[in-house]
RNA sequence: GGUGCCAUAGCUCAGUUGGUAGAGCAACGGACUGAAAAUCCGUGUGUCCCUGGUUCAAUUCCAGGUGGCACCA
């Protein structure tokens, strides 16, 4: 039998919950949370998770299921998703996947290059350096270093740069030399439905759901992680805003109106790289029986002719 | 009803001694393989309220209209 992942995708705030819920209960299957903010525990009403309802309607995993103090990145995911998948597709031939963010979604399709591991100290050393030296001066050292790599960097994401640094002085080898451009294979069809409707009406809905955010009680769930803010976990759309907040940098009604138009900017960067994919099929809201039928019938396809990618 | 002021980008406004215009915010486009809700790059998107008049040329000057605000009745 062909094993079949269903992945749910589109812009923060589109209604993807909802509709993997709905596909999972028609399905009888469960889900895998491809978020990289619902993933923690300590977060809650501000990353939008599944109420307890929803939560009890359908399995969920990757759900509140790490912390934020421990460091976690999208090789880790790919890693932690292939196991659950492989015990999941023991019991169901089809599992949902939902979510929003871009590259976890990438790494569970296509993989991602397997990178040592990388010491703290190095990486803090070399923030330190581009503190003191800036940027112009590490990117000359990545120049000599690694010119293959260099040539298709972004030269002005110091992200980019200190990350091929820290790998070139983690281990001695060059970040082009692990970077194999091979898209991994998996032995499961994968079947994307991208939901998506008129940029304004999303406008709406993602600036309705802050509201709601703020009244569900998300000024006193920032409250309690804001000791923590300094946490990659916490450099979030929701928390971040009213962290300067709390730290009298601008008004609560500013903080409230950047977490609407960061959350919009994030929808924006979402499109942007979903756009790109042919391989998703996409959907207005309100479309969920032609998506179920759409889903049943690409499944009887697959049965037929398997080992395709739609 | 009268008088005065205002009308320019999605919003708040600047400006053109007459040669079709620019700031902030918002917005839009793009990149992105271990921090990805992160990080980075790029882009003015305009019947200058309407209709006439003067002028080679009007968003700008003049008249009328419409809408808004203020004051006086």
């Amino acid at each position: 039998m062909t094993k079949t992942l269903i992945i749910v995708l589109g812009p923060t705030g589109i209604g993807k919950t909802n509709l993997s819920i709905s596909l999972a209960t028609h399905l009888k299957t469960e889900i895998i949370s491809a978020d990289s903010r619902q993933i923690y525990q300590e977060l809650h009403i501000g990353t939008a998770v599944p109420d307890s309802q929803q939560l009890h309607t359908v399995k969920h995993h990757f759900i509140q299921s790490h912390s934020i103090h421990n460091y976690y990145n999208a090789s880790q995911f790919e890693i932690e998703v292939l196991q659950k998948l492989n015990s999941l597709f023991e019991n169901y031939d089809t599992v949902i996947m939902s979510g929003g963010s871009m590259l976890y979604i990438d790494v569970v399709c296509n993989g991602i290059d397997d990178l040592p591991q990388i010491d703290p100290d190095t990486r803090i050393q070399l923030e330190n350096r581009l503190k003191n030296e800036g940027l112009e001066s590490l990117r000359t050292e990545l120049q000599k270093i690694d010119p293959e790599y260099y040539q298709l960097a972004d030269l002005k994401n110091h992200k980019r740069i200190l990350h091929a640094l820290e790998i070139y002085y983690s281990t001695g080898k060059k970040y082009s030399s692990y970077r194999t451009n091979v898209k991994k294979v998996r032995d499961f069809t994968i079947l994307k439905i991208g939901l998506n409707t008129d940029r304004a009406l999303l406008h709406e809905r993602i600036n309705l759901r802050v509201d709601q955010m703020i009244q569900n009680g998300l000024i006193e769930e920032a409250r309690k992680v804001y000791p923590y803010k300094q946490l990659n976990s916490l450099n979030t759309v929701g928390y971040k805003e009213l962290f300067s907040y709390f730290d009298h940098e601008i008004t609560q009604e500013a903080a409230i109106e950047l977490i609407k138009r960061n959350s919009r900017r994030y929808a924006r960067r979402q499109l942007t790289w979903f756009n790109k994919d042919q391989a998703i099929n996409w959907f207005n809201i309100n479309q969920e029986e032609t998506i179920i039928s759409f889903i049943d019938d690409t499944l009887k396809e697959i049965t037929i002719q398997p080992q395709q990618n739609r």
